[in-house]
DNA sequence: TTGTATGCGTTATCAC
DNA sequence: GTGATAACGCATACAA
């Protein structure tokens, strides 16, 4: 393998030149920079990258912590994040959690130790044992912490929920029950705010009840709505904070003998690929799963560039996708 | 920071009787280790991971290729090498190649520059643009090359297919439909191996036109019933080479008019998480996805450290799930 | 068992 | 605009 030395000998030139010629060319005359060029060239010169992290203190390397990449919606973001760290020189490593915050604290670590330049965490932890640490560049997105100035990307979970409970309302339900995700986690919190909002708005008593505590698996969303049907006035429409849980629970309930939707409306959230193709397809809250993490990583760039582009929140928009999973509500006959 | 001239400062030692205590324990007395351990722990000395990867040509780092992130099987499949990974001390760099072989290539690169130490193949390609290259550690997983020596971690696809095959033949089903993935892919091939196999056995004519090619997607599996739908014997029974097809199949055909299974079965491949939940459930072969990933960062990891155990091929078990999307066969009425 | 000394390949500082 | 040279922090060959 040839090293700057070699193609500094043949090019006449010294090592700072080659490495000005690589890194800054434009501190280079046209004249000298062809030259060196056509050494690297000839000996098929390629930089070190190990011996360049190590002096330049930086690995071109970002850290995506996720607590579960099997989650079809998270692999969507990370795939966002990868296309767009490859346009932009970065390597991805992929930090999967389980949720677990040692795990979480432990690829935070490989920042500090320059192993990587920066986080994407999609989770809402901070990812360090105590802030007052070394800055550290990170995004935090899909999940959002709040009361930091960790800048963020998220849609606005709070409305998105209240926009699909608006629906359900409009399409006469009264008794709408809700599957969440795990409790501590903003986004629930959020998404909860938005449908008690508009419980409020259409003057529609909130019931503790209607509100089961999933865990965004196809599991939780049988579980949760065969626990609600045996409320003593079931609902009749089940909005769940993921697809996963809302095909959960349809299979649940046709199981129960219910028809979708004449008997009870569900609806999901995510529109993942599988929701348009379930039966009955499901009426969702859509997300740009990659624009998520193309932002993302556009934004950790900045932040680790010091480009003075950063914007602390981005919102991105969401759109109610509408399909056969809900209908009118029906008084029983 | 601290570095190792700190903590052998403070230990009165040199810097390589720490560099020592650190990775060749055994080969420093007692005494001085416990010297050497404490001043570690005084100086809160983190070796520098930038500096040890430069000097050693070594990162800790594999990279997996993966053709699509976003799929179900191979996010599992992720999983398993991820959890396996951090066990053995290894990150783990994501490729997302979206089958293209330019990136396979650079990600490829990244191993002869010492960026990461081996590769984990998801796809049935070599990676490399002259297999003359410098010798590196690669293990193929899933989708298998033939005719190589690299080692393998794979289930017996022709068999698996030819089992599935002859559990339709079982039910009475004489016009049997496949809708494949690409055909240049190894695994594709072996399977439609198996499932001529199954036919020739049961002394089934094979019939080209039952043949569709699909590309593993949900739509793939709708345009690929459909048509199969219009050859003029259509088949009673498709089996589709993942679950994803199959479920857009099931879509097609009850869009059609069609019951699963009264009017046409329908199979899968893989038993992804919502082969389960969906209407009706799917019969499908069942990988170990899980350990498909952890068997090959464990292979890799001998591989690396040039372990004599290395096993060439692994072959993991199959499962054939028999679920409510298949059924009899039965005579028009 | 331990210490000394060298070098890995690059970038950065400072002269010129 | 270019060159000489000093680091960066570590591991290791060799000497003691």
């Amino acid at each position: 393998m040839a090293t700057i030395r070699d193609v500094s000998k043949i090019a006449g030139v010294s090592v700072a030149t080659v490495s000005r010629t690589i890194s800054k060319p434009d501190k280079v005359s046209a004249k000298t920079r062809k030259i060196v060029e056509a050494a690297i060239i000839e000996t098929d010169y390629k930089p070190d990258i190990l011996a360049r992290n190590f002096r330049t203190r930086k690995s071109s390397t970002i850290v995506v912590l996720v607590p579960d990449i099997a989650n079809p919606f998270f692999s969507r973001v990370i795939r966002g994040i990868e296309q767009t760290a490859q346009g932009l020189g970065y390597a991805v490593l992929l930090g999967d959690t389980q949720g677990d915050r040692n795990r979480e604290i432990t690829y935070a670590n490989m920042v500090k130790t320059s192993q990587a330049d920066g986080i994407i965490q999609l989770d809402s932890h901070i990812p360090f044992e105590n802030e007052n640490g070394p800055y550290v560049p990170i995004v935090n997105i899909c999940d959002c912490v709040r009361g930091t100035d960790i800048p963020t990307i998220e849609i606005d979970n709070a409305l998105a929920a209240e926009k699909m409970t608006e629906y359900l309302i409009s399409l006469g339900h009264k008794s709408i029950a809700i599957i969440t995700g795990p409790v501590d986690a903003t986004i629930t919190q959020d998404r909860l705010r938005g449908y008690k909002k508009a419980l409020k708005k259409a003057k529609i008593d909130f019931v503790p009840e209607n509100i089961s505590v999933g865990d965004y698996s196809l599991l939780s969303g049988t579980t949760s709505s065969h626990d609600l049907m045996q409320n003593t006035h079931p609902p009749s429409a089940i909005f769940c904070m993921n697809d996963e849980m809302a095909i959960g629970a349809i299979t649940q309930l046709k199981k129960m003998g219910l028809r979708i939707p004449e008997d009870i409306s569900v609806a999901g959230f995510d529109d993942i690929s599988f929701a348009e193709y379930y039966d009955p397809p499901l009426t969702t809250v859509s997300q740009p799963a990659e624009e998520f993490g193309s932002k993302a990583m556009q934004t950790l760039y900045n932040i680790i560039n010091k480009n003075d582009l950063i914007q602390k929140h981005t919102f991105l928009d969401f759109e109610i996708i509408i399909r056969k999973s809900t209908g009118p509500f029906k008084y029983e006959t």
